[in-house]
DNA sequence: GTTAGTTTGTTAACAAATTCACAATTATAC
DNA sequence: GTATAATTGTGAATTTGTTAACAAACTAAC
């Protein structure tokens, strides 16, 4: 079936064509969307291709249509929830953003173990005692679960929320997680990512003082050729 | 040179070693590592063939001179320093984390466009006004930026970033952002991110619906034809 | 000191993801 | 209507990342 990597792309092209949409251009070329993404046009056509879209030579892709494409194949032909666990600031940053913005996803519930935080409501969304997990991941259908606590209780609530029902489990906690085979787990770990930014960065200044400048795909010998041809 | 996915596995290994350490095991299996990071053990001894580091047959890996040998290898050998624009949900998250928690990298200034913010101090970090950002990114010589700001403004920040000479970009805005080749730039993309998750929960739920399910042992049905990786 | 039983280091095979290259297709100009 | 130029769709090649398999290396037991 479909990449992980292609779907999340999907996501992409269907922020940008709904932008340029709004804009109202009405068709987009593989290489134009590909531009604005920073990929490279096969790949744009080759993600297409799984969509089952298909473009017109010389043309390009409609974007209406395409959209509607995307979403058929992305989005839940009925509404979706999620529940959140953990209202730090990292909970809050999340729904701010995915609480009851988007009509076919959203977090429906969060959860927290502060007694203060309990019965109270947040961007929208009210908070629960863990307790009531499980009947409120029944109760709001949920089949998303997002782990937002600092660490060393992850496993236990990722534990709870599989026994509650979910399907999918968001952690960004930095334990790494362990669920059954039928449930999907992705990590998003802030402390390896920033450690790794700060990691390629100190690359790239280590060659720049041996005077070779670092690229993607290897090393190249003069700097200012790449700087002026960049942009 | 190294990849980017075995750089981040070297950060969740220092991670659990030095938990195990703390725990005061001396010594471990590549297999018992890879268990308790869901990897294979051929990728573990694998990534640390990467770093250098031998261990020694029938007995596994010191566990103090690896982390030694870890730390040599990602960290600087002086301290690094990044800086954060965008005060909000999310900044705010990322300083809780990141700013002088840890010796060789940390969060030392940030920014924000909102006077009111400008002065403040959040988590022990100074907020600036983005007029200052060449300045400051120059006197705490950091080489990392992060933005975390809602949207539309992320390219000219990028830009701003660039131009007063950070090396490594960290972009949780929705937008791509483009810098030069001798930037590395990381984005992490909640929203596409979340959707990816409801994405596979959804399928997985169905295949659940379809009468297949995925075990711990293996697929009973033919599952594996439509879901991809689990990890 | 020898043997048995592990575990490492690494090569080779495999798998996934991306890019190349080009035939097929379409609009446009004339 | 035909020629031209441009763009799509996709098999093949390439690149990147992972896993299997096994010789070499080591410990421990005797």
């Amino acid at each position: 079936m479909v990449s992980e990597k292609t779907v999340e792309r999907l996501s992409l092209y269907r922020r940008v064509l709904q932008q340029l949409w709004a804009e109202g251009k009405e068709t987009i070329m593989s290489h134009d969307l590909a531009g604005l993404l920073h990929v490279t046009p096969t790949q744009v056509r080759r993600d297409f291709m799984q969509l089952g879209y298909s473009g017109v030579p010389n043309i390009g892709y409609k974007i209406r249509p395409l959209l509607e494409s995307i979403a058929n194949f992305l989005d839940s032909p009925s509404p979706q929830s999620a529940v959140l666990v953990g209202i730090g600031h990292l909970g809050l940053a999340l729904l701010a953003n995915f609480a009851g913005r988007w009509r076919q996803l959203a977090i429906r519930a969060a959860f927290d173990k502060d007694p203060n935080k309990i019965g109270q409501t947040y961007h929208g969304c009210r908070c629960y005692a863990m307790s009531e997990l499980k009947k409120v991941i029944n109760e709001t259908n949920s089949i998303v679960g997002i782990i937002a606590i600092p660490g060393d209780g992850a496993q236990n609530v990722c534990d709870q929320l599989v026994q509650a029902g979910v399907r999918g489990i968001l952690n960004f906690s930095p334990l790494r997680v362990k669920a059954p085979d039928y449930v999907f787990v992705e990590h998003v770990d802030l402390s390896a990512t920033f450690e790794k930014v700060a990691f390629f960065a100190r690359k790239m200044k280590y060659y720049e003082q041996e005077g070779n400048w670092k690229t993607e795909s290897g090393l190249i010998e003069d700097a200012n050729e790449t700087l002026t041809t960049n942009q």
